[in-house]
DNA sequence: GCAAAAGTGTTCGGGGTACACCCATGG
DNA sequence: CCATGGGTGTACCCCGAACACTTTTGC
């Protein structure tokens, strides 16, 4: 039996019965002791650019065992000091020089053998990067850098790299569903043309374009600039996010 | 200036430019080295119950510095050879005395300074109980065990716990809205109105009687039990889920 | 028998989808 | 001048919201 407290919190809950079970030591309240188990925690980011009209994400290849030549994505280990979001910055103004950049938790892996050498928890998180932003190369343990087309098969990945992708991916379409604006991915000014793209990439679906015009206006999230992309027929008008509405 | 890999991955990624850039030892990579920085990961759990119509949370109320005489959200640390979801059941293990509760991943917590004695990074879970199991009191650190009704005011939280809860609640309501059936926080069989009821405590909002049962009846989840609740005015069909769309 | 709750259908409006023509620009 | 892409408006459909009366049961 036990006794539901009802009330409001000034007063003093109602006493509560006691069921007896079994309780270990260690559970129950979060009270860390010094010698609790500790673990390393990385962080890795899908990142995605936008180039060409396709949605890539970029990918590294490894140098060294295990998994030596294959593909993942990048991370890097969370340092004493620093949190989370500080470590996948960190991790993204090396490859990219680049700081400021969009980013969101996906989701949390802590299977024990995720990692064949060593016990390691990981953060998955999702980056947005601007096309004119040039990724470099990294030197320790990584041969190679490149974009991918996310819509064309990867390479098989490093470890569980492969669900933390198709997560970080799923994640990011949701987001973008629940009405997120994401000019992150492009240049400040850009037409309505690039950014159905851009949705198409990330959707992997085809969009009406008048359709698309009319939601895109009535979000009232972007205003023209008054200037027209030039070099291209048709001569269609730049569009800024407002700033207001910046995210 | 840099290439942009456009091509099927079977052949090699085009070269990479590289632009120079001081790069950190640890980055980049994920390689773990055996001095990597460590930390101790806990799981806090916002649980929810269904009783009298009303949607509660418990809580339990610290007996020990720091925040002594505090309330909070049950938590515990993740140990070696355990994941963060088997973390959360053993906590919920020893608050309920249930085992295969429903719990869905909220979000991971890394600020430097959450923990005033020691760094600890916080992953929040929030779990389902069904009413009928009753909550046990643990013992160490631990003075009450109470169920709160989460629309009105919660005492004040010890840490970040106030946040923490927010989250969770907000991620149920998600949760909720994205189609989820909760029978988890019901009896097997239970009438219309107790899950109207429920949805309208999670939601904090009122749904109207006609338009919630003719949703429900096209989600096609539910199906009579062909009994009905006694005791009760109306005489009111009982339902339960079926059974391949339990989650 | 009467009070309380269960059960049932229709209407309306908004948003999303499908669809065709004219205009502006580059080559 | 013509080919390519940009810009605009309308009809339909589905879903969600609002709303009232009859039936069943407990007391």
């Amino acid at each position: 039996m036990c006794v539901f407290y009802a009330g409001k919190h000034d007063r003093p809950p109602i006493v509560f019965a006691i069921k007896r079970i079994e309780v270990t030591e260690k559970l129950i309240t979060p009270t860390v002791v010094s010698d609790s188990y500790e673990v390393s925690i990385t962080v890795d980011c899908a990142v995605f650019g936008f180039h060409e009209g396709v949605l890539k994400v970029l990918l590294v290849k490894r140098s060294i065992a295990p998994y030596k030549d294959h593909w993942l994505l990048p991370g890097g280990i969370m340092e004493k000091d620093q949190t989370l979001e500080e470590a996948v910055n960190q991790v993204l103004y090396h490859l990219t020089g680049m700081s400021d950049i969009h980013q969101e938790q996906v989701k949390i892996y802590s299977k024990v053998d995720r990692h064949p050498a060593k016990r390691v928890v990981t953060v998955c998180f999702y980056a947005l990067v601007k096309p004119e932003n040039h990724p470099v190369i990294a030197k320790n343990h990584i041969s190679e850098v490149a974009w991918f087309p996310i819509n064309e098969p990867l390479p098989s990945l490093a470890f569980d790299h492969a669900t933390l992708f198709s997560d970080a991916h799923e994640t990011l379409k949701q987001n973008l569903k629940r009405r997120l604006l994401f000019g992150e991915l492009l240049a400040d000014a850009f037409t309505l043309k690039e950014l159905q793209d851009l949705y198409e990439s990330i959707l992997n679906e085809q969009l009406d374009r008048r359709n698309f015009r009319k939601k895109m206006m009535q979000l009232d999230l972007l205003e023209a600039t008054g200037e027209k992309k030039i070099g291209v027929r048709g001569g269609p008008e730049l569009y800024r996010i407002k700033k207001q509405s910046r995210s």
